[in-house]
RNA sequence: GCACUCGUAGCUCAGUUGGAUAGAGCGGCCCCCUCCUAAGGGGCAGGCCACUGGUUCGAAUCCAGUCGAGUGCACCA
């Protein structure tokens, strides 16, 4: 158990001896405060059994019984505040792994689900990179992930693509990127003034992408869009097409468990007669119209219907989809997918989730709610509560819409190329040296890609991102490569202890001779499996990126850090033996957390910068 | 009109189940390489946490209302 833990079982108990049980809130003192930890429990004693707050933090102060590698406590007015024993506690922090939480249960992440048509857009690395943390921080909390894309195959952006390229007889050479080409094809068929003349042939290439019949055509758009992804640095499990859930039946399954519902209905008059509709105003208050039509009274299905199909076979309602591998990432992991001639899921190894995440833009929020709905209809409320809508804002483009029509548009492979440019051209200007080594390139990928998936997650998913080239790949600030450099830097003064022949592992370390300064860091190391908690809990990597910056500003805070003198404090390799070793050891520990926290959100650390 | 999301420094954002004097980055001004990497650090300036009321010992945080912004409201996908 974390100190944390063992304060707040301490308190609770000296207040249940005072006679008034309750959930006490440990937290760290602010800055500028006595202690390292307090808690303001005095005030809720206090009236719970009456008197004032600042003699009940006296009483408690008294009472309470200090966990291990706590030092003393002591009451500062109202709040009583715990001291923690350095030495004990930085040893804790360097010997002990994180004690990650222990979650269990699969949890399905949707993710990308880019339709098949074009590249792409800087809109939708938000959404790649944001569904790809939580993938990795769920797994790190210690759910079983899948990651499915779906892919819209029998859509209409598909079949204008495709349609394209035939009608203007385009042909692809090899040297663009496929999906590129695809893109130009759907660009100029959209400004084509003749465009609805060529109805006919669109709706007809419909039917054969329904039937099924360009399915490798599309498959090689998805390799394109997938060499994209893993650039970025995201990975899947498994592909799931929109033409193999409906072929699966799951359409039909999702419809018929919602027709068993009490909140479902054939109507023979009014405005719908003759559709299949669902009463959604239990699950959904406040709407203006509360019924959903899910099958038009002609017979045909509404795209929602599609989709509570494919969420219901998420959650294990239904059997019956078939898979083939499909690829492998760069790691050689096998990415499956879902295929008519792919072999039946005997072991139930797709889906059957305990919850799912739908990694989805806000402006989809209204059906997503309904499918949400659609499991309370059909009697499922705790898949209805672990249904989730990761919605985020849409990203725009200096300020405007992107739409890859109207040209307002910058394709996420241009966003990488660039940022790799302008990695690649500050580390030759920083560090010449470094620039010319063999593995330039490589950092330069690293710090490119890390700072284009830091923009994209380290605010809220609510706030709304105008994608410019300054801020998104900006390199200083609150930026991938500013923690990037710390734990560089940490690497560093590990590298040249071990060359001095010093221990890192703690071995021999006078952990006594710990100043106070070297707690802030070791206590802001600590932190990590809370904020992992705390990000499961919010369905959001936002708060381990933000934990990230805090890390890397304890560290450089750390290491500046000068004595009265305007001398360096904490320089790990001039500290006197014994100090030198409990800081090379604290160092290692924090280099992990470097690499936990970066691994949690996909980003790399480079060799050097 | 109805619903959802949001409103914190000039700009972009953090701020745990309500707790101590609201924090960063960018931009501005001033400092710090005789020191393990200055992609770093320190300092100064900059706040009616949109507004009003309520709940509470205590509100940026919870509730109600107002104002403002964005998005969504088809037998479309």
């Amino acid at each position: 158990m974390d100190l944390k833990a063992q304060l707040k079982q301490a308190v609770e108990t000296a207040a249940a001896a005072l006679g008034a049980p309750l959930d006490v809130a440990i937290q760290e003192t602010p800055a500028t405060k006595p202690g390292d930890y307090g808690t303001p429990a005095a005030f809720q004693i206090a009236k719970a059994i009456g008197g004032n707050p600042a003699q009940v933090a006296q009483q408690l102060a008294q009472t309470v019984v200090l966990p291990q590698g706590i030092s003393r406590v002591e009451a500062a007015g109202p709040f009583l505040n715990f001291f923690v024993d350095v030495a004990a506690f930085v040893r804790g922090v360097v010997e002990q792994p994180f004690e990650m939480p222990a979650l269990g249960g699969k949890v399905v992440i949707e993710h990308t689900s880019v339709n098949p048509n074009k590249e792409l857009h800087v809109g939708h690395l938000r959404n790649v990179v944001l569904g790809d943390s939580m993938a990795r921080i769920f797994r790190a909390a210690g759910h079983t992930v899948e990651v499915q894309n779906y892919i819209d195959d029998t859509g209409r952006q598909a079949a204008e693509s495709l349609f394209a390229a035939a009608h203007y007889g385009l042909t692809w050479d090899g040297t663009q990127k496929y999906d590129h080409w695809m893109g130009e094809g759907y660009v100029r068929l959209n400004a084509d003034p003749a465009k609805a003349e060529l109805e006919s042939g669109i709706t007809a290439i419909m039917h054969r992408l329904e039937a099924g019949e360009l399915r490798g055509e599309v498959e090689k758009i998805v390799h394109a869009h997938l060499q994209t992804c893993f650039r970025l640095g995201a990975r899947y499990d498994l592909l799931a097409w929109e033409s193999d859930v409906v072929g699966s039946g799951f359409l039909g399954h999702g419809l018929n468990i919602l027709e068993g519902s009490p909140y479902t209905s054939h109507p023979t008059e009014g405005k719908f007669a003759g559709a299949f509709v669902m009463d959604v105003s239990a699950f959904m208050p406040n709407l203006e119209e509360s019924n959903v039509v899910l099958r038009r009274s002609d017979g045909t299905a509404m795209y929602v219907a599609k989709d509570v199909g494919y969420q219901f076979w998420k959650f294990g309602l239904f059997e019956g989809m078939k898979f083939k591998p499909f690829t492998t990432d760069p790691e050689g992991n096998t990415i499956w997918t879902s295929a008519p001639d792919g072999q039946p899921d005997t072991e139930g190894r797709f889906g059957h989730a305990q919850e799912v995440i739908n990694v989805i833009d806000s402006r989809q929020e209204h059906p997503q709610k309904i499918v949400k709905a659609s499991l309370g209809v059909a009697g499922e409320t705790e898949k209805e509560a672990r249904s989730i809508h990761l919605s985020y804002a849409f990203v725009t483009l200096e300020g405007q819409t992107i739409s890859g029509r109207k040209g307002v548009t910058v394709s996420a492979d241009a966003a990488m190329d660039e940022a790799q440019t302008r990695a690649l051209a500050a580390l030759t200007e920083l560090n010449p040296a470094l620039a010319a080594r063999d593995d330039a390139a490589e950092i330069a990928r690293r710090i490119g890609i890390g700072a284009i998936r830091f923009a994209m997650l380290k605010a809220e998913p609510t706030r709304k991102i105008d994608f410019r080239w300054e801020q998104a790949l900006a390199l200083n600030g609150d930026t991938a490569p500013y923690v990037q450099y710390a734990a560089v830097r940490a690497a560093n003064i590990l590298r040249k202890g071990a060359e001095a022949g010093y221990a890192t592992d703690g071995t021999g370390a006078a952990w006594d001779a710990l100043p106070d300064i070297d707690l802030a860091l070791a206590k802001t190391v600590a932190k990590l499996p809370e904020v992992v908690a705390q990000s499961v809990r919010a369905h959001s990597p936002h708060v381990v990126a933000q934990y990230a910056l805090d890390l890397a500003t304890a560290f450089n805070a750390w290491y500046n850090a000068k004595d009265k003198q305007g001398k360096p404090a904490t320089n790990v390799l001039a500290s006197p033996e014994g100090l030198r070793e409990a800081r090379l050891a604290l160092v290692a520990r924090l280099r992990v957390a470097f690499e936990e926290t970066l691994a949690l959100i996909g980003i790399e650390i480079p060799a050097a910068m």
